[in-house]
DNA sequence: CGACCTGTTGATTTAGATCAACTTACGTGG
DNA sequence: CCACGTAAGTTGATCTAAATCAACAGGTCG
């Protein structure tokens, strides 16, 4: 039994940007079902024209894009409140692939009535793009994280960067945070290799500066830590949840 | 004196989708006026908060980042048709820098008339959106070649890239494309140093697959050399010009 | 002419990759 | 209930792709 988007489980948290109830209702008519899916299932892969539109939920899972030689690339790590599919939905093809970590609950919505958002609803077709464009900002981050900070820089980029994002949706605990992936997922998605990536977490840990272990993160000062990650210092602005 | 939308000397170039004349006329009364810039001016810089959106006309630039260590990450080149400043328009702020290699010329429009786009044009605002799409596309791209990528194959990913853009836009001279970036520039893009940048052009030139000197780049065989660059063979689409 | 910018080439160093073991934790099936 | 296989994390030894350092050449410009 899915739920009314007048009821949505995340719509209130702090990371959201309020919505008329008028919008609430637009989106409840958009809205198709949602979805459950298990750890490590594979939810849109690249090259798929899928019919579908997501809003994350609950739930951690990753975008990646594999190479001819089999190296892989994590895109960025997928959270509650982000949209996936909008590649498919404005051209036709995605050209990553996206599955989860943990078990995911999502929203979803049919490709085809997109249009009627940009016919009938034009606050909600700018979100849309003001979310492309967020996420076009935190590309050009990544690439520069990769292209030229050093392997511990980018560690405690990436750390801080998932902290601050999931704070932001009430899931830390008492100053921590789960953070369920591997460390081969963190080395594809900076570019180093899983030996190494071990080594930078271990360094980070004896300086004290971010403990990830059993599945959880901890950081006693995230300032120190944006510091040395060279982390831009723009607060995340509340952003539009579709 | 402004060129009139009819007029664009870049719209019926195959790399542009159609415009409807109802369209064009539309644009034309978006457009505030034209810009001419030196090389090596500033376009927009990080941070600012422009009131002006741009399309790249005629010449070529650059976006990049800064970073407080003194290291400079091109996020990428800025070729004819490209829109600039989407992320001041939905955002309010920009997180890259934009500066012209050659001298340029670019389509003016009023920030503050963007909305009006959602609000009248829908068809139009889908289009930015579309895009927004794209550019994520290709930093996701980006983000996976200089992640995984070996110093030869991510100079013959960027060669190629750059070769069927700019035959797109029909600036190929007999088989060769004019390439007035520096070799510092094309570094910085890729995440190389310039003196191994500077070893792994010569040695794409040895192999006769890319020759880049005196500002002009030939590429024999392009299709050797995207197998090398290990790029997605996703034809470019037909793309909106705003 | 000298200063500066861009490109080139060789010598040396190093951050991070690769290789190889070993550990702990979990399942699964006999 | 235990043996075995597999996945994830850890650690040390070795290798290498690319960074850094240094010097020089050709052009251009004041």
């Amino acid at each position: 039994m899915a739920t009314h988007c007048r009821n949505c489980p995340i719509r209130k948290l702090d990371l959201f940007a309020a919505m008329t109830s008028d919008e609430v209702e637009f989106m409840q008519r958009f809205k198709v079902g949602e979805l459950t899916i298990d750890a490590g299932a594979p939810l849109i892969s690249e090259g798929a024209n899928t019919p579908q539109l997501f809003t994350a939920l609950s739930g951690l899972g990753l975008r990646y894009k594999l190479l001819p030689n089999g190296r892989r690339q994590v895109i960025n790590f997928v959270f509650p409140g982000d949209f996936l599919g909008l590649q498919a939905g404005v051209m036709n093809e995605m050209t990553h692939s996206v599955e989860a970590t943990t078990p995911m609950r999502l929203c979803v919505f049919d490709r085809s009535e997109l249009w009627t958002v940009f016919r009938n609803h034009p606050e909600r077709a700018f979100d849309l793009t003001w979310l492309a464009a967020l996420e076009e900002q935190f590309l050009g981050e990544a690439v520069t994280s990769i292209g030229q900070k050093s392997a511990l820089e980018r560690v405690a980029w990436a750390f801080s960067r998932i902290y601050r994002r999931m704070c932001a949706l009430s899931l830390d605990v008492n100053g921590d945070i789960p953070l369920p992936f591997r460390q081969q997922d963190l080395a594809d998605a900076l570019g180093l290799s899983l030996v190494h990536t071990n080594k930078t977490i271990a360094k980070l840990r004896d300086r004290q500066l971010a403990n990830w272990s059993d599945g959880r993160l901890r950081i006693p000062d995230i300032d120190a830590l944006e510091e040395l990650g060279l982390v831009d210092h723009a607060e995340l602005p509340k952003r539009p949840l579709m």
